[in-house]
DNA sequence: AGCACGCCGACT
DNA sequence: GTCGGCGTGCTC
């Protein structure tokens, strides 16, 4: 019989299956494998995975797997722990688990079939190359078609035939003929779907300058001392940190070792991609995302089977299928996109840790402005720190301009340009230097409302404030995409509706109005599509030297401009009043990677930070890029309050149609976790309180806070608790799930 | 979550 | 009688 973990088990009824396995498929059937199994009263199919294999007992009767899906397992023995590990550590399913470790494309969805290896039939000569020129000649007048083919293939002995129907203009009879006799033979080859890569011109050898070197040595006797190592590398924007991650991938891969490289967003793979590529060639694969389902596939095929050992990727690239792995690098480790939003709700750095623990090989956290976590657990010598003070080539830092919106409201500037601002371009676009203005806010279009009477609009399903689009004139909900035209007047008071909070759309108006004839490239959602990539804008910037690029988040990371001497901050206090004990962390960073683009050429930069709260502690240190100052305070701060990381988090989520069904639920769970851990006074309980977003897609979100130790024995309680409740019919309609350390 | 089983009311 | 409504409990 076969221990299955079944992906039609829900997390309440989550366990190993005992299957039998039937007589014709016992000689295949190994760990690893995915098989289809029936499960539940209705033995509707579902798909699983053999966890491990046993002696029938007899005792239970038991179903029969129906088929097994691989010739050859796909899950490793290693991937199978890690399964079940996650499962504890992150409250999910063991088979979500191993959803996540493996491509899409090979799995089942909706009922279409699952993605196959791709082939491709290549036309071989079976005679010698002469033979084939001489046997052309004789062809020339009476198989015209026939003569051009073999003169192709004399020169070039084999080729896909789709290409040599191409070339030769011909058609498959043709070479059908050919097979037919004996001169050719046609063989089918598999082929991998790739993601194309833009590959630097000869890198050549790379110098580290002392302070690199002397973190590279630390780092090489680290990664090489076979125990496990985690270690904080805390560089400066521009310190030159993938330099160092070269140099070591290269001593792991001397040393027969394998190295994963995770970055925070699909917008940096293809540049880490072109500079890997130019040193590891074909050793290199990418995964994230944004690749083809077919792209994926066979990309993580090449890794499985085909010889690839470095991967470059975004969080899901943490399971790459390297065997033994000498490094892990995650680069800007304190991004929140390393935490995944979904079932299995993991942290890529848990993971990594988890998997070097297993290999002896070295975890590598790199950051400009680490996260309070990280350096929390370097304080506390759990990771070796290391630190890069100076910018790569001397070059300084820019000066800091923080610009007083409140003022410059009280002097009659109501627009998103302050006076500082508005000079500092004129000056710029003056010496033909460029600039780079970022705003601070998700969602970029801004909100509407009644300048009378202060109505606005929230979606009705998500609760949360729909944003004006000016491409169609419509409001719209970011969170379920609902929307709606925008009226004339307000339906409450018909007063005049007013737009706050500029978005990139109005910011770039207002930037032509106060620039007329000047160029602006706006990077956002809006304007990067499939055919206007982000990579196409960027190289047009620089190509072009267009003056002004106006953008989200994505300014902010991993570029790097000659000429850009000025930087922008647009509105650098959206993110500190969130309610979230890492607010201020995040506005750190920010503003600090920010100010961190400007001046990396040879001419000094500037950088404008506009705020409505001059005085906030976060925005002087930010500007002043002092980290450590920003430690001291935050973890002060973090004590008192009792979060992370001096404290774990956990948050339970209940989710429900019913908005007071969903509130009891919450008030049921806290009173049951109460009785748990009974007058600990180690375990603090908050809520319920409606989470961030309180309602998505028509569903109420309420939650509950647990500030502890991330013990065993307290995730065995909250697991013990929501299976309780999912089993508790006073809880139908309403799901609960929950998560560690969650990002907002 | 999804599905069968069962114990009630409405209908040919 | 019996069709189908949904409430209930189980999933190797």
């Amino acid at each position: 019989m076969a221990k299955i973990a079944v992906s039609a088990a829900t997390f309440s009824i989550d366990k190993p299956y005992d299957y039998k396995i039937p007589q014709n498929l016992l000689d295949n059937a190994v760990p690893g494998m995915r098989v289809i199994v029936p499960f539940g009263r209705g033995n509707r199919k579902s798909e699983g995975v053999i966890l491990a294999l046993s002696e029938d007992t007899g005792l239970k009767k038991l179903k029969a797997i129906e088929q097994l899906l691989d010739e050859n397992p796909v899950l490793t023995e290693e991937n199978i722990k890690l399964a079940l590990w996650m499962s504890d550590r992150f409250f999910c399913t063991v088979f979500d688990s191993f959803r996540a470790m493996l491509p899409a494309g090979m799995w089942f969805k909706d009922g279409v079939r699952r993605q196959g290896d791709k082939t491709v039939n290549i036309a071989i000569l079976n005679v010698h190359s002469e033979e084939a020129l001489m046997l052309s000649q004789q062809r020339k007048s009476s198989a015209p078609s026939q003569s051009a083919v073999l003169e192709l293939l004399s020169a070039t002995e084999s080729m896909p035939v789709s290409d040599i129907c191409h070339f030769t203009n011909t058609k498959n009879p043709t070479i059908k003929a050919l097979e037919k006799q004996g001169i050719i033979s046609i063989e089918s080859q598999e082929v991998f779907r790739r993601p194309s890569v833009g590959v630097l011109k000869d890198p050549g050898p790379i110098t580290l300058n002392d302070e690199q070197q002397k973190v590279f040595d630390g780092l090489v006797t680290l990664m090489t001392n076979g125990t496990p190592e985690a270690a904080l590398l805390h560089g400066v924007t521009g310190s030159g940190k993938t330099l160092v991650y070269i140099k070591l991938i290269e001593e792991a891969l001397e040393r027969g070792k394998t190295a994963i490289v995770l970055v925070p967003e699909i917008a940096l793979t293809p540049q880490m991609m072109s500079v890997f590529t130019s040193h590891f060639g074909d050793a290199v694969a990418v995964l994230h995302s944004a690749l083809s389902v077919g792209e994926r596939y066979d990309e993580w095929k090449r890794i499985k089977l085909h010889g690839v050992r470095v991967v470059v990727g975004t969080r899901s690239a943490i399971f790459a299928p390297l065997e033994n792995l000498g490094l892990i690098v995650l680069d800007e480790e304190q991004e929140h996109t390393y935490k995944s939003e979904n079932s299995p709700r993991y942290h890529a750095r848990e993971i990594a840790k988890y998997r070097v623990s297993r290999a002896g090989g070295l975890l590598l956290l790199g950051s400009a402005t680490p996260s309070v976590e990280s350096m929390f657990n370097a304080k506390a010598g759990k990771y070796k720190f290391f630190r890069i003070e100076n910018r790569y080539n001397e070059k300084e830092l820019p000066s800091v301009i923080i610009a007083d919106m409140k003022q410059e409201l009280k002097n009659g500037n109501g627009g998103s340009i302050s006076s500082v601002l508005q000079q500092e371009l004129t000056r710029n676009i003056e010496a033909g230097e460029q600039s780079i203005l970022f705003l601070n806010r998700r969602g970029m279009n801004p909100l509407v409302a009644c300048g009378e009477c202060g109505f606005t609009y929230e979606c009705h399903r998500c609760s949360v404030a729909m944003t004006y689009h000016s491409a169609n004139s419509r409001l719209l909900c970011h969170y379920c995409g609902y929307s709606l035209p925008l009226p004339d007047e307000c339906p409450s008071c018909y007063g005049k509706l007013k737009f706050i909070g500029a978005g990139t759309q109005k910011v770039e108006a207002e930037l032509q109005e106060l620039f007329p004839g000047i160029k602006v490239i706006r990077m956002d959602t809006d304007t990067v599509s499939q055919s206007n990539s982000h990579d196409k804008l960027l190289s047009r910037f620089r190509e072009e030297k267009v003056p002004i690029l106006l953008g989200t988040q994505m300014v902010t990371k991993g570029l790097d401009f000659e000429n850009v001497t000025l930087v922008g901050v647009l509105l650098a206090d959206m993110s500190l009043y969130m309610n979230d004990y890492r607010a201020h962390e995040k506005t750190f960073s920010l503003i600090t990677q920010v100010v961190g683009r400007a001046g990396r050429g040879d001419k000094p930069g500037r950088a404008v930070i506009q705020t409505f709260t001059p005085k906030h502690e976060v925005i002087a240190l930010a500007s002043k890029q002092d980290y450590d100052g920003f430690y001291e305070g935050e973890i002060v701060l973090r004590q008192a309050l009792g979060s992370p990381p001096v404290r774990d988090l956990f948050t339970l989520v209940a989710t429900g149609i019913d908005e007071t069904a969903v509130l009891s639920a919450v008030s049921r769970i806290r009173s049951a976790l109460l009785g748990y851990f009974g007058n600990d006074s180690g375990i603090k309980l908050l809520g319920p309180a409606p989470a961030p977003v309180p309602k998505v897609n028509n569903r109420y979100r309420y939650r509950l806070l647990i500030s502890c130790e991330n013990t065993k024995q307290v995730r065995d309680t909250i697991a013990h608790t929501i299976r309780e409740f999912a089993r508790d019919k006073q809880g139908r309609g309403v799901s609960v799930f929950a998560d560690s350390d969650s990002y907002g």
